[in-house]
RNA sequence: GUCCACGUAGUUCAGCAGGAUAGAACGUCACCCUCCUAAGGUGAAUGUCGGGGGUUCAAAUCCCUCCGUGGACACCA
């Protein structure tokens, strides 16, 4: 990367002029140095601000700005003081190089080692299988899938987990449910409960089990059916498990069982119940195992689940709406209970969804008609919602409104990042074509030839001097080296919206570029070097839309 | 009451491992297609960065406090 770059050589240029006596009372260097693009950029393209060694130096920072560059070394670049800022302008060599790495390594560009392939676990989505997705299940598909992918990308192990919620007395409820719907259909008069699951969905469920003729036990059977529906949605949206753990399995292996036995010396018994001591661990209060009626409760399969987890992974990743903010504590201390180190458990809290509708917020289960994932997906579309539900950072609440996503779909942001990608394929396309004249349209060679196509995209032809470099076309390749630095924010930060940021200012870098270069001239080589930079442009952003779960079509 | 997140332009948000005049989109206004997709670009207007303290050469960014918004405080899952 370029910034390590700058850094690299600035603490070497510093540690010899302080060696030299240049730096005041300076000896030798310890701490950090960051690299920044200068918002203006009349300073540079990066800059380095060492006004913090002013404190140890004894001298003023311009001083010690100026002392530094003496001991730079000799490259394709200017340096510049200004107040404390050492300003590095780059020459063109370094935009070749950055053409090169795109153009050779492809759909690889960006790719990093950085995870050193570490086992990430990372689970999300784990909704209960009573009944369709809403809304706010497609934020975490959304980012959990785009984490996922970007993990991967720089050089995590990752196994991505869904956790099927299948033995508490939930489902007992929804069996009950269906059972009075197929009771219903065959010409029964029945009331459903307050506390059963009234959705139309189970009516549609219920149908199907008349049909098929069915004689399985009524809560297995719509259990099935719920994750069947559940599973197809999640593919139609493109997010992909490596597997889906049933809850109902731990009992099944006893690994509830083991868990508890491991526990044992944290455990007591009140007013008849069993309690784990998680205050011991941290937690402000303890924590009810198995209740006073006999049955577990909801955390003795989850202390189970996140045993297991660790025992087959490195570290373990959970997204949780912000209502499970509670629960971190807990689980946290059993792990540290159990013997693990909880530091190995991160809990991504996503604030919830908000409603937007008729220009009203409507909060989610306040709603009479519950808006389902696949309704909005009908409405607006994959590309639109993956978009739209990765947008924004997982710590602010979301507010998606339908109106706007229904009726100005061709506002969404997404859009904007596609057509920039279709512009690419269609500049590409157009520079083989053969052409017509306007006037007498005889026939006309193509801009390039084929063999001449084929090498551009190759290596970049040479560019011409720096000064002669139009603005819009270097802040473009810069923008492409910055992708390195995006990928390796999104795995220290965890924070796949950056993903889309990035996709909306390389858009936003490449329209402004094209807007000011005519891409298909008679030039050849000024056409060889520009299709080049398209080129790199869609190699990127082809990249990035993947990571993003969106389609990077080539024409719209 | 305790805990978590947030509060930046009319609106939705970015920026927050402190740094050079606080950015974008939408909306408003004015421009740019004889030629590669105008689903695009350029320019203009709009800000007490919630209030008040503090740390620092330097604070939207860090700390304290207050106010506001949302969420959580089960022998539910």
């Amino acid at each position: 990367m370029l910034k390590e770059y700058f850094i690299g050589i600035t603490k070497e240029a510093i540690n010899l002029s302080a060696r030299a006596g240049k730096l005041g009372e300076m000896k030798d260097f310890e701490g950090e140095l960051f690299c920044d693009k200068p918002k203006n950029p009349d300073f540079g393209d990066f800059a380095i601000n060492i006004s913090s060694l002013a404190k140890v130096a004894r001298i003023a920072p311009p001083q010690i700005a100026s002392a530094i560059i003496e001991q730079l070394p000799e490259n394709d670049y200017t340096v510049s003081v200004a107040g404390g800022f050492i300003n590095f302008k780059l020459g063109t060599k370094f935009l070749q190089n950055i053409l090169n790495e795109v153009a050779s390594k492809g759909e690889n560009y960006g790719r990093t080692n950085l995870g050193g392939n570490k086992k990430v676990n990372i689970e999300y989505v784990s909704a209960n299988p009573t009944g369709p997705f809403h809304i706010g299940h497609g934020r975490w598909a959304a980012v959990g899938s785009s984490l996922s992918d970007a993990l991967k990308f720089a050089g995590y192990d990752v196994f991505q987990e869904f956790y099927i919620n299948d033995a508490g007395n939930q489902i007992d409820k929804l069996g009950m449910s269906l059972e009075l719907r197929v009771r219903e259909l065959k010409g029964e008069k029945i009331e459903m409960p307050e506390d059963s699951y009234r959705g139309d969905y189970l009516i549609e469920c219920a149908k199907k089990y008349i049909e098929e003729n069915s004689s399985e036990d009524f809560s297995e059977y719509a259990k099935i059916e719920m994750l069947r529906q559940q599973k197809e949605l999640l593919e139609q949206f493109g997010v992909h498990f490596d597997l889906f753990f049933p809850e109902s399995d731990l009992y099944k292996n006893g690994e509830v069982e083991t868990a508890v036995e491991k526990l044992a010396p944290y455990l007591y018994e009140n007013e008849g119940a069993t309690w784990f001591k998680s205050s011991e661990f941290g937690d402000v209060q303890d924590r009810v195992i198995k209740k006073a009626d006999g049955a577990n409760t909801y955390l003795t399969a989850d202390i189970a689940y996140h045993y297991n987890k660790l025992k087959r992974s490195d570290e373990l990743i959970n997204i949780w709406g912000a209502d499970h903010h509670g629960y971190i504590a807990r689980i946290k201390a059993s792990v540290e209970a159990l013997g693990g180190d909880p530091n190995c458990v991160t809990v991504l809290l996503g604030q919830l969804v908000n409603i937007i509708q008729d220009g009203e917020a409507v909060r989610m289960g306040k709603r009479k008609t519950m808006v389902t994932l696949e309704d909005l997906i009908d409405e607006v579309g994959v590309d639109g919602v993956r978009y739209w539900m990765l947008m924004r950072s997982i710590d602010t609440m979301l507010d998606f409104d339908i109106d706007l996503a229904k009726s100005q779909s061709d506002k969404n942001p997404v859009f904007y990042v596609q057509y920039a990608y279709a512009r690419c394929c269609s500049i590409l396309r157009k520079a083989i074509e053969t052409r017509f004249d306007t006037v007498d349209k005889k026939e006309l060679a193509p801009f390039l030839t084929q063999n001449e196509f084929e090498a551009a995209l190759k290596t970049p032809p040479t560019l011409p001097k720096s000064n002669d470099v139009d603005p819009s076309f270097k802040k473009l390749i810069l923008k492409l080296e910055e992708f390195n630095e995006v990928i390796e924010a999104i795995a220290r930060l965890k924070a796949p919206y950056l993903l889309c940021k990035y996709a909306s200012e390389l858009a936003g870098d490449f329209h402004h570029f094209y807007n000011y270069n005519r891409v298909l001239t008679e030039d050849k080589n000024e056409t060889a070097m520009r299709i080049c930079v398209v080129n790199c442009t869609k190699t990127v952003m082809g990249i990035v839309l993947k990571l993003i779960g969106v389609s990077a079509p080539e024409r719209m």
